[in-house]
DNA sequence: CTAATTTATGAAAACATTTGCAATACTATT
DNA sequence: AATAGTATTGCAAATGTTTTCATAAATTAG
């Protein structure tokens, strides 16, 4: 109970203490099995005393695993990524791994730099949100060989082990889901697709499935907006009052639809009756506003956690095997969108 | 350019590379002054050659700082601590730190488990939410020496150095302005506080406010939902329906407030007309929604920022000395509330 | 009761750095 | 030209573990 506080207390102070060799101590830890019970008690009582904690820099040194996996994010601030990052964090836990977190605001520059900084700490293994990175980083990774995983987007020819969802597939759910319920009109409102791989492959999708049908978007109906639910709100206001208002709106993700949904409220229409508005994401909250946010749904959670599971996996696997795991999307129809074909 | 995939690269590669002793080598990332500029230049060409990154594992065995900080956050799922977490984050990532970020889901056991594995990392700080921890944890602290910082909590008596808010004054400026109003039948809905010293805090000062002016609040006016929009808005929904109605509902924080707001929508009420709500927060999002959320704003990001830059400071000062902020508080007046007293 | 195993422990090398000290080479001063 | 600095570099010890190998003790077999 009572503590030494005399000097260092390592693993050769314990090994004194307990009046033992600290190869002793040492194997109390990582093969228990080896030594005797008794012996055992002993040490175990000394590193009580002592307060001994182990020191993972001197065993890293080693050669063991650091017992840290990086995961890079484009932000945390905004609910987006909140939901994989804690499934992902307690997914790794579980597996006695620590999450170094870093986020690069949507900078592929800034991604690289953090990659290399997790590097230097000796990461078992880097996750990076999306499949598109800078050459700079693909080369990183594949020059320390360093285990990589590529979280939240799914694609087949993705050279990293990825576990996510197919975003051109959410973009055409959401557009067939409008196109279904008869509307032509339809306005769209995206982040900046450079370097954010998911939105740009969202709207490819939107943009082919409306090409097939023949709809075609009046530029004054396509509109940028970053994920912040106060300057889509901003973007839709205007969206909505100048030029003849589309019948729809389908929004890069729910951030931006609930900005949609609040400038629509501001402007006295009613949602769905005036306004139908879909999102992509599900993100909590999506459920609950009101009318309640029609989207596609992509499993955060899921992808975190099956992500953190598999990846931990990978890591300490002796002959790690690529994997790739496409989770599925799911229209989840609320209450904001409505059909124009009386039936 | 090219790499040289012969074995270990690692510090006495690069001095053999480049003709010259590991500590050449060391001392060019240490303390470059000390080395010729000529010598410099060869080991920087061998170090791009040979893809050489440092080893902080080993420069932390030698007694050097690991140059990462651990943070323990009750949850990083919801929007709650997102905003702190990416600004201290940021902050951090400035003065050359890497996070370690954990989550405990509101129980003081896995706080103490999360340090203790962030101590065998090595941190060179622990950052916690809330002055609140269990004994185990605060021993710990003491015993390691280790630079620990409160975060978000504003307190005079804390024993760590802390920067962040006071919410026993936060509930205190919600209750003034609802009684300010001519508010006197009032609903609260609060979490859970045990684990919660924030939601403790507010939630004592919003019962003593109320108090020195003679108000109680029924039993059935006094429900508890957990942070999260759905499941307040389900106790919202019912505080609302059951019973006599209260004008106004002080909320825990934004999230609740949000939930409420919802329900009162669903229940076809009017906000503010028919019910005032207000939140504790100012969540991201919390100005959008419509109406406009009134609520106490707790400055997150300079929280977060400040609370980084101090905590940086303070572990690499040579006699770093305690000390505390307290952030300033503020009501802001949005939609969701209404004065009752007619002019 | 001795030989052959098995079990338990310790000694020492290895891991990748940093740094104090010593040695060398160079420059400026008288 | 000899002396005193100063700038640059290398050597070796130190950091806290883990693990291989060897040794000693205890157990089992014959």
């Amino acid at each position: 109970m009572t503590v030494f506080q005399k000097g260092k207390v390592d693993i050769v102070a314990v090994a004194k203490a307990a009046k033992v060799s600290p190869s002793t101590v040492s194997r109390t830890f990582n093969h228990p099995d080896l030594v005797n019970p008794a012996t055992r008690k002993k040490i175990n009582k000394a590193v009580q005393r002592l307060g001994y904690i182990r020191n993972r820099a001197a065993q890293t040194m080693h050669g063991k695993r650091s017992g840290t996996i990086g995961l890079v994010v484009p932000t945390i601030n905004h609910a987006i990524f909140s939901e994989v990052i804690q499934a992902f964090s307690d997914s790794i836990d579980k597996a006695g791994f620590s999450l170094l977190l870093a986020s690069h605001g949507y900078d592929l520059n800034r991604e690289y730099a953090m990659v290399r900084k997790f590097l230097e700490h000796r990461v078992d293994g880097v996750a990076l949100v999306g499949l598109e990175h800078s050459d700079a980083t693909n080369r990183l990774i594949k020059q320390q060989k360093i285990p990589a995983l590529a979280l939240w987007n799914y694609s087949e020819e993705s050279p990293l082990p990825c576990v996510g969802a197919d975003n051109h597939l959410a973009g055409r759910l959401a557009t067939e889901h409008l196109l279904n319920l008869g509307h032509r009109d339809i306005g769209l409102i995206f982040p900046e697709t450079q370097g954010n791989d998911r939105a740009q492959n969202r709207l490819s999708a939107v943009h082919d499935a409306l090409g097939e049908v023949g709809v075609v978007v009046p530029d004054e109906h396509e509109t940028q907006a970053p994920y912040s639910v106060s300057q889509a709100k901003q973007a839709a206001l205007v969206l909505l009052t100048t030029s003849k208002r589309p019948t729809a709106l389908l929004c890069g993700n729910d951030v931006i639809a609930q900005g949609a949904l609040f400038a629509a409220q501001k402007l006295g229409l009613r949602v769905p009756e005036d306004l139908s508005i879909i999102g992509i994401g599900d993100f909590k909250g999506s459920a609950d506003v009101e009318p309640g946010l029609t989207t596609i749904r992509i499993p955060a959670e899921t992808i975190g956690a099956l992500a953190g599971e598999k990846f931990t996996d990978f890591i300490t696997s002796d002959d790690p095997k690529y994997f790739s795991i496409r989770c599925d999307l799911e229209c989840v129809i609320r209450q904001t969108t409505r059909s124009l074909v009386t039936p």
